[in-house]
DNA sequence: GGCCGTCGATTGACTGGTCAATCAGTCGGC
DNA sequence: GCCGACTGATTGACCAGTCAATCGACGGCC
């Protein structure tokens, strides 16, 4: 029977990424900070990854093919369009809620520096794009939404609105509580939805 | 009478760092870059500029300012909230359609890298922030705009939107052309004041 | 049981290359 | 001959990635 090490080094060293990516950001964080957060010799890192770009790489592809399959999943369920934009905000808050220094990570330095890295990346980030602008455009063909918005703008403007609002958590430019997670999700739909004109 | 030179050296540099800074990045553009870039002597960035960042920091704090006054001159106007929010969409995607290679140095490596660069400009970014919410706020008292989204949340959903409508067109994400400008100040508009349903 | 060889995991000193910033000096107008 | 604009070679720091060496678990063999 193979061995299985009791502590996993590999995660070990993710997981210690994550923190000092999240404290100094990724190109102000040296290989050596990854390796001594991680309490893990220099050499373990390019052992287990061929270099630090693949560190955050995994990170992020670990983290954002879980949100792709969650849009995709709230897609096919029978709710209401607006339901679904409502499920889609609640889940990427939530993933701030549960693991902010992760979200930061992948925020500040794949989705939101797509001149580095997310350049990468932009299939991905694309796609995840494209299915909210699903959702958008089926909710237009069944006279749930007005169809004089393109599924696209309204997507961008959507996942943007979200984004921005984690960014404004990241960076302490608006009070981040529980009570204000659960308001965000939905003011989000509400200002998408209805708009900030009283009806 | 201080002399003035026939060519400004000072402003050849932030010119031509525009340029390579929007092709490159800012951290993958070396000064010798910018200095070839202007067709001038390495050193001289170092007479006009302490520093690589420097450069970015006038490029950033030049534009900004702008973009500041133009907030609160509109909001100086007894245009409608409404009439408000537009004036500050237009202002912001003609600043794209004016100097994309401008735009986007400023939102890629400034308004959304507040790790790194952001940081040091947080306060003017949220400067601008607060005079959205401040039309936001305003909006509500008058009666125009329902009060039960906060106004920086209102604020940041709005600026959020925009962002990353130009980030779209940025990363050709989505289409840029002239009839796409005009469409988008006027469909961020609808979308945040009207909302997606059909009124 | 004791011994040994293998192999992946682990270590950390070292190298090679990259650049930001400096500085000693030239040039040209006044 | 002074002064500020301008030049570009040089320096010094930094750090990603390499690599040779060590460790230790396991299995086979006598």
């Amino acid at each position: 029977m193979a061995k299985a090490p009791p502590v996993d080094k590999r995660r070990q060293i993710l997981d210690a990424a994550i923190r000092v990516f999240a404290r100094q950001g990724f190109h102000a964080t040296r290989v050596s900070d990854i390796a001594d957060e991680a309490g893990v010799a220099y050499g373990l890192v390019y052992h287990y990854f061929r270099s630090k770009d693949e560190v955050l790489n995994e990170l992020f592809v670990e983290r954002w093919s879980l949100l792709l399959s969650a849009i995709e999943e709230t897609d096919r369920t029978g709710e209401t369009p607006r339901e679904k934009l409502g499920a889609v905000a609640a889940f990427i808050v939530d993933s701030y809620r549960h693991d902010p220094e992760l979200m930061k990570v992948i925020i500040v330095e794949v989705t939101r520096a797509a001149n580095s890295f997310g350049r990468t990346h932009l299939p991905e980030i694309r796609r995840a794009y494209q299915s909210i602008a699903k959702i958008v455009e089926d909710g237009q063909k069944a006279g749930a939404f007005r169809d004089d918005v393109a599924p696209m703008f309204a997507s961008m403007s959507f996942y943007g609105a979200i984004e921005q609002l984690l960014s404004g958590w990241i960076f302490d430019v608006i009070p981040a509580s529980d009570t204000d997670f659960d308001q965000a999700k939905e003011l989000v739909v509400t200002t998408i939805c209805d708009g900030l004109e009283p009806r």
